[in-house]
RNA sequence: GGAGAGAUGGCUGAGCGGCUGAAAGCGGCGGUCUCGAAAACCGUUUGUCCGGCAACCCCGGGCACGGGGGUUCAAAUCCCCCUCUCUCCGCCA
């Protein structure tokens, strides 16, 4: 959520900002709901003023005993309390319509990102290994992993519906390897491993952003909580309504989770595979920075990513997303992209986000900075996948199949693997 | 699922319808003392919104004692609803 107090001093930048990542919003009807809004308070607590005051003044004409002149005020204050009653239902109106029209606004992009109308212009930081030509034919991780069968779609649709992965043998215990190497990858590197609920109330997901504005993304439960689309979810929430001590900051979080999204509108994108299901597995980052260190935190977040890629043998590259592309509540993203032999391009595989106060301001999360004065600010979230497992699995399956239909499993990956070298042929 | 008890500031924990934004203790911060530290002593310490101001200092005001309604001139205190926590019983991976 913008700061309103923000958006009214700065209407032009934060018009500007939103036009640059594609969304118009109409702030002349802000602005005058805003100046309607203080115009109301401004009044009702004038009139409480007075009644509290007067409320003082019969209190001690009672107990002096001139019930005449207590009774006499007390009329008076009847009539304020009627005023007041009404000046404040309508500024409960009119907050209620602020307060819609700002929790449906994504956050502003950081100056940093540049600027672009969609994902065209995106930006390529930088790439790391080489893909892989292949002296045969390489399959595609579909007809890969029901070959090998480790990888079931047909048996899921059974189950569930179209869009959902069931995993036997090796795929089962390959998927389970990843998610500790991650893990334990993350923990090494100074993350605190959490686990926890992987369904979540309304206040939790409005607090990520996810709500209210992207509900026909989520699964739904009859018990009005929600399947969580990502552990970012989770972590975020875990300060959420707390005040942290700006001297431990940052807190670096990691969590592995199964995600469930409705991918509502994605219909005949990614059909094929584990690209793009309702339910996959990924190993979340999440940081709390002080708003001095978020840019910096941001950075080592992506290193913190890519070292799994790195450690994995992956080739893959780093894209900055421009304005235009930028999610929800990222003021700045990069995209981690590995490469597919089977679409021949590099593919998203992780996504790690500044997104600055915004979702702290959604989740009343602050810090005290006893440097800084005391007083509580907003902390600064960030987080980022490191990584989604389902397409990690495809990418190894791809990059390391051999000519003969078996894969090689990448070295860190054996001592998860209780040793084993190759997935081989059935 | 049944019965009962409870929810107060960073924490523990008092609180008669007005004198309580809130006792006391702990913690934090500042100081005295000390070469320094500890101890002791003194002082200080909620958040948020609106307005004034160049100002996150400061000043005036509103609101907040789990959340929402109600009674009242006035609610932490009385009433209703909701949520959550604890104890006992039942059930259970």
């Amino acid at each position: 959520m913008l700061d309103a107090r923000f958006t009214r001093e700065n209407i032009s930048i934060v018009n500007e900002a939103l036009l640059s990542r594609n969304c118009s919003w109409d702030s002349a009807a802000f602005l005058e709901l805003d100046a309607r809004r203080r115009e109301l308070i401004a009044s009702s607590e004038a009139l409480k003023a007075q009644r509290n005051s007067s409320s003082k003044r019969i209190g001690e004409l009672m107990k002096a005993g001139q019930k005449a002149e207590a009774a006499d005020a007390k009329e008076a204050v009847r009539g304020w309390g009627e005023q007041i009653d009404a000046l404040d239902k309508e500024l409960a109106e009119v907050e209620e319509c602020l307060n819609r029209e700002m929790l449906t606004l994504p956050n502003l992009p950081s100056d940093t990102t540049p600027q672009g109308a969609g994902e065209e212009d995106n930006i390529e930081k930088r790439r790391w290994g080489t893909p892989r030509t292949f002296d045969f034919e390489p399959k595609a991780h579909w007809d890969l992993g029901p070959e090998l069968g480790i990888i079931d779609f047909e048996r899921a649709v059974k189950l569930a519906k179209s869009r959902f992965v069931l995993l036997g043998g090796l795929g089962a215990s390959l998927e389970r390897a990843l998610i500790n190497f991650m893990t334990d990858t993350h923990i090494s590197r100074g993350y605190k491993e959490w686990w926890g609920p992987v369904l979540a109330n309304s206040e939790t997901l409005t607090g990520t952003g996810n709500l209210p504005k992207f509900e026909e993304d989520l699964f739904k439960t009859t018990g009005n909580l929600y399947l969580i689309p990502t552990a970012e979810v989770m972590l975020t929430n875990i300060h959420r309504g707390e005040v942290l001590d700006g001297a431990e900051l940052p807190l670096k979080y990691c969590a592995f989770t199964p995600c469930f999204r409705e991918e509502a509108g994605s219909a005949g994108r990614d059909t094929r595979g584990l690209i793009r299901v309702h339910q996959f597995d990924k190993v979340e980052m999440v940081k709390f920075a002080h708003p001095d260190d978020s840019l910096a935190q941001l950075e080592s977040m992506v290193a913190d990513a890519e070292n799994i890629l790195q450690l994995l043998g992956l080739p893959y590259r780093v894209i900055e997303l421009c304005t235009g592309d930028l999610g929800f509540a990222s003021s700045k993203t990069y995209d981690l992209e590995v490469w597919l032999p089977s679409y021949n391009d590099y593919k998203e595989i992780s996504s790690c986000s500044n997104c600055v106060d915004f979702q702290a301001r959604r989740a009343n999360i602050r810090m005290r900075d006893e440097a800084a004065g005391g007083k509580p600010a907003f902390v600064h979230t960030l987080n980022g996948s490191g990584l989604a497992v389902g397409r990690t699995m495809a990418a190894i399956l791809e990059n390391y199949q051999r000519a003969d239909g078996s894969v090689a499993v990448p070295e860190v990956l054996q001592p998860y693997l209780r040793g084993i070298k190759e997935i081989p042929c059935k």
